[in-house]
DNA sequence: CTGCTACGAACTAACGTTCGTTAGGCAAAT
DNA sequence: ATTTGCCTAACGAACGTTAGTTCGTAGCAG
């Protein structure tokens, strides 16, 4: 990818974040750009191109992450914790795309929503093994698997509706927050 | 509302429900009705509309809801579990609207967004009193309030992503079982 | 250094389609 | 007699996209 398309890339999803994908026309697109909508075809197939791209780059950092996570040798509360501050640091570091990514991709079509529902399980069925491990050592309580990776999954993904970067927590803060929630939930233990 | 306009109103959610409301026109709402497009009219002044209507309505279950957990005398944790169940409740028996609300309301437009946000900052407020209560009561970690509560309404609005009618699980087990998470989080206590 | 070629990146103009919506009418129900 | 619920027809605007062109510049042969 050139530098220009790059750049078109990054520009194009600070434009589609605002409004997503569907309520967000080429025309807006080009004008943000100060371009000719037309222009825009020189670097992308089409609009579709754009959300692709995004959906697919984005999905593709979140799997190498977990995957990442899970080669390391480590037990599963480490795991957990590093899988989360990983996919924090991604989320906040690609704020625009990450917006995309989670609110957009239904919007993909054909072949492309198809690869991209297989990616997606390929990393949310990294955070049930995780899950999975923390159960095999005992230190996890025994609970659905599914279940606790999918609610793991919705608080971690949630964020991008409220992060700001230049709000009061950094990523780092709030994996920190996020997991010791996540391992200890809200209730205070009067054993310990 | 008449029994005809309701009828017009859930099957136009039900098919709004399935691409988002951006990226569905009338057209495919009247063909999926077996209707003419301009007879929709009839019943509703726009296809923002469909959407006000919707939007308002979940939100209007959602604060009320929350208000009255917050008025009956209970401790925090009853409080909470029973604030879940009902947000569970209201999801569950409402699936179309419920996927709107949660992912359409931003293409709301004018005063109808800036009056849709206020009623989610209320009940969202309405969480937070929750965990508030915890605290003082000494029955709740010390805890990023604001935070506390994003993560609590992430974990379960994001059961419409997942939730089938027809799954193994029912309104009142999700409840249950996210209670449990949220409270106690997936860590075994070794002191219990 | 000059002149030619190739190409990237933008343009103008326009295509056919679909969009949300309105006007006006007609038949059945109240 | 009025209202309700739907129709046909059509409006103007916006949509994604294509075709064809221009302009600047980088690479290279003479």
């Amino acid at each position: 990818m050139t530098e220009r398309k790059r750049e078109i890339l990054a520009l194009s999803q600070s434009v589609l974040k605002e409004k997503g994908y569907a309520a967000t026309s080429v025309r807006d697109i080009a004008k943000s750009l100060d371009m000719e909508p037309a222009s825009l075809y020189s670097h992308f197939k089409s609009k579709e191109d754009i959300l692709k791209i995004t959906c697919f780059e984005m999905a593709d950092k979140f799997e190498l992450a977990v995957k990442e996570v899970n080669d390391i040798y480590f037990n599963a509360e480490e795991k957990l914790r590093m899988a989360i501050k990983l996919h924090v640091e991604i989320l906040t570091q690609n704020l625009d795309s990450a917006l995309i990514f989670i609110r957009d991709w239904r919007n993909l079509t054909g072949t492309s929503l198809t690869q991209f529902t297989a990616k997606r399980n390929v990393y949310e069925e990294g955070f049930r093994e995780i899950v999975h491990t923390g159960i095999d050592e005992g230190i996890f309580n025994e609970t659905d698997k599914k279940f606790a990776a999918l609610t793991i999954l919705s608080s971690v993904n949630w964020i991008v509706e409220w992060y700001k970067p230049d709000g009061n927590l950094n990523a780092e803060q709030i994996a920190h927050k996020l997991s010791n929630f996540i391992l200890s939930g809200l209730k205070k233990d009067i054993n310990k």
